[in-house]
DNA sequence: CTTACTAATGCGACAAAATCGCTTTAATAA
DNA sequence: TTATTAAAGCGATTTTGTCGCATTAGTAAG
């Protein structure tokens, strides 16, 4: 199943790369220059998570944000690094921080979703 | 605004309590004796939040998990220790590690929601 | 340049989680 | 016993995300 080059596609990469931020699906479709269906938008982004190109963050607020995978994500399996939900301006943002974590043993970590909610330095 | 003792107030904490662990609305629902409308289990467990009786977790699958908040959480102002989501038995636990973080200057956090995703002991 | 294949899109319906408004019930104190 | 009002019940509503299906369009082969 090879994936096809499509406006949509490029379209919503487009905006998330200018963004510089983690986006959820309705921030997406207000910031778009083409109109897209949510659909649309959903099946893209997931197929973009699936490729390695996003991530996914879910949020305090029981919405999903795609931010942009870094380098220092590829090179891990996993996304083991920080968030930062402003509840001011709503903006979710990949912090450089990596979790470190500690299970107890016969414990299997597949997915690490860490979210600090509060005020960004441009809204405090 | 004085809070009154009612039944579902007792049997919602009593399958917590029992449980030992972080429960969704659909999962109390499930495990509790009495018939208690969903709206009113939702502002039992928000009513538990804001006295500080629980704490709430945003998992990965979107949905709320509320927990019985531990001594080390009442200390603290915020509850910030992890929380692991198992993906064959759905439960979600507190674990003991704190949650280590720093942020850039001008940032202010709120609150934490540190959620690892795994498989649990019992059911590796 | 055509044609065939099928990934991707649009659209509407659907599902699940959580909240809200409003009426009724019942816990508490006077 | 009565008055007050927090809490509960109930249905509607909102929001987020997914699904099925018909249609469109990207891609490669001829």
């Amino acid at each position: 199943m090879k994936r096809r080059n499509t406006p949509s596609k490029e379209a919503v990469l487009s905006v998330i790369t200018k963004a510089g931020k983690a986006m959820s699906q309705d921030a997406i479709e207000e910031e778009i220059a083409i109109d897209i269906n949510r659909a649309t938008i959903y099946r893209v982004l997931n197929r973009f998570c699936d490729d390695g190109v996003l991530h996914k963050v879910m949020a305090e607020d029981g919405k999903q944000y795609f931010a942009l995978c870094e380098t220092y994500d590829t090179k891990a399996a996993t996304h083991q690094h920080f968030h930062f939900k402003c509840t001011k301006c709503d903006t979710v943002e990949c912090l450089p921080n990596q979790v470190n974590f500690s299970i107890p043993d016969g414990y299997l970590v597949e997915s690490v979703n860490c979210v600090l909610t509060g005020v960004c330095k441009n809204c405090s």
